[in-house]
RNA sequence: GCCUGGGUGGCGAAAUUGGUAGACGCAAGGGACUUAAAAUCCCUCGGUAGCAAUACCAUGCCGGUUCGAUUCCGGCCCCAGGCACCA
């Protein structure tokens, strides 16, 4: 073996020797028990960074101990290829977004193998080609003809002088990136897939998912925000319309003192046909984004429309305003306000000098003033009538039995989570596979037309979908009666393509449909890993198309994904790692420099994987020394000779030295199991095996039985760190005189015998104050632990004056003396 | 604003089920080797006092439960992720 560390050398020869042996090559059929790995895709942006460099080298790390442990590994990779940036490089550069991504690609593959990353490249995928997209546009059709598809208005961002829609990204303090104009909100017809139909099951399943963080689910749950409440109506005085409200707070009823609407409500409109104020408070209100975050931070406006609601429960007028903080797109666009007992009732209430009137009592008896702060707690009902003193359920029933007599109320179940609005008016996506006929509507595009192939050679410049200018693609003929017409021009949001790519790589190759039995065979995936960014929107997305796959007979489970790992994110000097922050550190410079395992290595043992993760470029140093040491010592131990360890190595008689180390190499082995496949913290598996190799280096000694431990202690770590930095590992393996190569070694068994103890050392504390350390034997009797704790000296020394109260015993741990002063 | 996390030495972190706070590593300081440097190896390293043994203080802030709290509970502050067209 080579005297130094060449990592360039050795990562090359273990990447050939796996490239040769087509070791990563999952196979389809097998008796070991399968397991599926995968890292979210990427987009392909060019360059992997460091969050690229840590989702890939967690799920290396456990799809390479997962084979250790006897399992049919799948660990495939692909490119989440359509998306923003490629439009956005387009303009910059002059270059098809399609030739842009491709050569990403390629760039990112060959980054990718410098890593050594156990991949099936056989199974590679980009969304952005027709054989991964039209099945994507099938499944679409598929789901039209199940009514799960439907048209509707919705908004969107517009930049007026650009003419063209923005992402939210592309908003800029409330106006176009490139235009600088003020963002309007608009209008537009979009489809939208019934994501809600399945929100019941979303949220249900989400208790059958312990393999998940509890954080994503209750995130989740959060996300789809199930509520029951009542849908009231409310007449209109001197009106012949009808406002609906839900509410899921009904025993506050009698509190309302005002009704709120959204600018885009049809009422508001009605309201502002001979109102210039108004329809200038309208357009007003249509100013700025789309964003939630904006909507809900924005200061208060409001204007009163003059028309008045009417109470059903007791008649009394309730002036209507229009708001510009209720929602046009959840619920109904209207709510009842009850600013005593809602925050954003209450502030608009103070705003406008709207009576606040409590009809909530805590029902501690604790008293409030709501003109001071307002009070959302459910509680006792007062002022109300009828119905006071009542709690929330009696107050919810009450209310809803006589709304029901009176036909202005109905109980419903409600959802936070909206439909999922599929439509981009963007070039660089799929199709969206639908004809505009005059005479049939829109016509989905028939099964043996697909795919609908979006053209490449295009020109970007800004102003709307290039696809629009393109009669070749736009004209088409009507499917059911043949006559001329349209074809949408709008794409889908990039969030279908990643929303079943996991089932694809099961059968990447089938050219006859979406998927077929190999992907029964592979999915569930038994662990998923990604951002934690990814927690809702993508998470949800996926497990909704696994179940609309399931009820189309496509897949048999009812999630895509048993087990998660939310990764950190990386930071540097305290804000993510990202190229508009400008602070990237670019791994191939690293690589470079320290090889592929020390980059590894390091992004591995800087933090837990779910914890962020504060890049340090002087830490890296450490990763390296690490390697070196290791290198170093094997070089060292076998540079007197190959020692071979024969099956009853174990039963020889050990001095104490050897006997210790032997103790801390197979207890050292029990805890970086337990790291690797339960806690996944392979921060503290690296550092244990620091520790171990540290002790290792301090045994003395060179007779036989030094050596073989030596040599056992050795293998084990070279073993133990096989996932975490393969190629060293791979050259150490044969330079240690083993004849395998290490990726085909199973995983090591602790040999218990090493563990057997005649001692242990255990911790006296005083009223919880750590005294003393004692050493005693395993099987001390109590009233011995005790006597011998009192005995030594520095407890002697704090219990002068003391009287003993009692002791408590955590066995093998620690014993706490609790005293008091003598009287 | 709302939802979800997080906060421990100069820095990244560890403490797994309420039981020795700071393992492991980085940085720093000192030393060995060297003509010198790099590399490597050894020692010190939370704060205060002390030659030391040791004592007191210390896990964002305030309070509580407990023999014992980084860990559990209540309140507050700060930071991060998400908020439906970034992926």
């Amino acid at each position: 073996m080579d005297q130094n560390y060449n990592p360039k050398e050795v990562e090359q020869i273990a990447q050939s020797y796996w490239q040769e042996h087509n070791t990563f090559q999952a196979q389809d059929d097998s008796k070991k028990p399968k397991y599926y790995c995968l890292s979210m895709f990427p987009y392909p942006s060019g360059n992997l960074h460091m969050g690229h460099v840590r989702n890939y080298a967690i799920g290396d790390v456990i799809a390479r101990h997962q084979r250790m442990l006897g399992k049919n590994v799948l660990h495939p990779i692909g490119w989440d290829a359509f998306g923003l940036p490629a439009e956005n490089a387009a303009l910059k550069h002059n270059v098809p977004p399609a030739e842009w991504t491709d050569k990403n690609i390629a760039n990112m593959k060959a980054q990718f193998l410098q890593l050594g990353f156990s991949f099936d490249w056989s199974r590679e995928i980009a969304t952005c080609k027709p054989e991964y997209y039209r099945w994507e546009q099938w499944f679409f059709t598929q789901l039209f003809a199940k009514g799960l598809v439907y048209r509707k208005n919705s908004i969107v961002n517009w930049d007026p002088v650009d003419q063209t829609v923005l992402a939210n990204e592309q908003v800029i303090n409330g106006r176009g990136w490139r235009s600088g104009a003020l963002v309007e909100r608009k209008e537009i017809p979009q489809w939208f897939l019934k994501i809600t139909a399945y929100a019941d099951e979303l949220l249900a399943d989400l208790d059958a998912l312990p393999g998940w963080p509890e954080q994503v689910k209750t995130m989740q749950r959060n996300w789809i925000g199930r509520s029951v409440g009542i849908n009231i109506s409310f007449k209109i005085a001197n009106e012949p319309h009808i406002l609906q409200v839900y509410t899921s707070r009904p025993d506050t009823i009698m509190g309302v003192t005002f009704m709120a609407i959204a600018a885009e409500h049809p009422l508001a409109t009605h309201a502002a046909k001979n109102n210039p104020k108004l329809q200038q408070f309208i357009a007003e209100c249509q100013q700025g984004t789309t964003a939630e975050a904006d909507l809900a931070t924005m200061e208060k406006l409001g204007m009163d429309t003059g028309l008045k609601a009417i109470n059903p429960l007791d008649g009394t007028q309730i002036p209507i305003w229009i708001a510009n903080y209720v929602l046009s797109e959840y619920g109904s666009g209207a709510i009842m306000a009850v600013p005593a007992h809602d925050e954003r009732d209450w502030e608009f209430a103070k705003k406008y000098n709207l009576p606040i009137k409590q009809v909530i009592t805590p029902s501690d008896g604790s008293s409030i003033d709501v003109e001071q702060a307002v009070y959302t707690e459910p509680g006792l009902v007062i002022n109300s009538g009828k119905y006071n003193g009542a709690d929330f359920n009696s107050a919810f029933n009450a209310v809803l039995q006589d709304l029901q007599l009176l036909h202005a109320g109905t109980e419903q179940v409600n959802y936070r989570l909206r439909d999922w609005g599929v439509s981009r008016q963007r070039y660089w996506g799929a199709p969206i596979p639908i004809i505009y006929c005059d005479s049939c509507g829109a016509v989905p595009v028939p099964a043996k037309d697909l795919p609908v192939v979006l053209p490449l050679n295009v020109t970007i410049t800004g102003a709307g979908s290039p696809l629009k200018k393109m009669p070749e693609f736009c004209n088409t003929t009507c499917p059911n009666c043949g006559k001329a017409a349209q074809r949408e021009t709008d794409t889908f949001d990039t969030f279908i393509e990643s929303s079943w790519y996991y089932a694809r790589y099961a059968c990447p190759d089938q050219n006859e449909a979406m998927l077929d039995q190999r992907a029964n065979y592979w999915t569930p995936v038994d662990q998923y890993i990604g951002g934690i960014e990814h927690a809702i929107l993508h998470l949800l997305y996926s497990r909704f198309f696994h179940k609309a796959m399931r009820d189309m007979g496509l897949v048999k489970s009812n999630e895509p994904f048993t087990n998660l790992l939310t990764q950190g994110t990386v930071l540097k000097d305290g804000s993510k790692m990202s190229k508009s922050v400008g602070n990237t550190v670019d791994p191939l410079d690293l690589i470079e420099k320290y090889g592929a395992d020390t980059v590894r290595l390091f992004i591995m043992f800087a933090a837990p994987p779910e914890q962020s993760l504060e890049w340090s470029d002087a830490a890296v140093d450490g990763a390296y020394r690490f390697l070196k040491r290791l290198w170093n010592t094997v070089q060292q131990h076998v540079s007197t000779g190959i020692v071979e360890l024969k099956p009853d190595y174990n039963k020889q008689e050990f001095n104490t030295a050897q006997k210790a180390l032997r103790y801390k190499l197979h207890s050292t082995l029990g805890k970086v199991s337990d790291d690797y496949e339960r806690r996944f913290t392979f921060n503290t598996a690296i550092a244990a095996n620091m520790e171990l190799l540290n002790a290792v280096n301090s045994l003395n000694g060179d007779g036989v039985l030094d050596q073989q431990i030596r040599q056992e202690a050795l293998n084990l770590i070279i073993l133990m760190l096989s996932p975490i930095t393969p190629h060293i590992t791979h050259a150490l393996w044969h330079a240690l005189g083993n004849k395998t190569a290490v990726i085909d070694e199973p995983w090591p068994k602790v040999d218990h015998s090493a563990l057997q103890q005649d001692t242990v050392n255990m911790v006296v504390q005083i009223n919880g104050k750590v005294r003393a350390n004692i050493e005693v034997g395993v099987d001390v009797a109590k009233h011995e632990l005790e006597q011998l704790a009192q005995q030594n000296e520095n407890v002697q020394k704090h219990l002068v004056g003391k009287s003993i109260k009692k002791i408590i015993i955590v066995p093998r741990k620690l014993l706490n003396i609790v005293v008091e002063e003598q009287e």
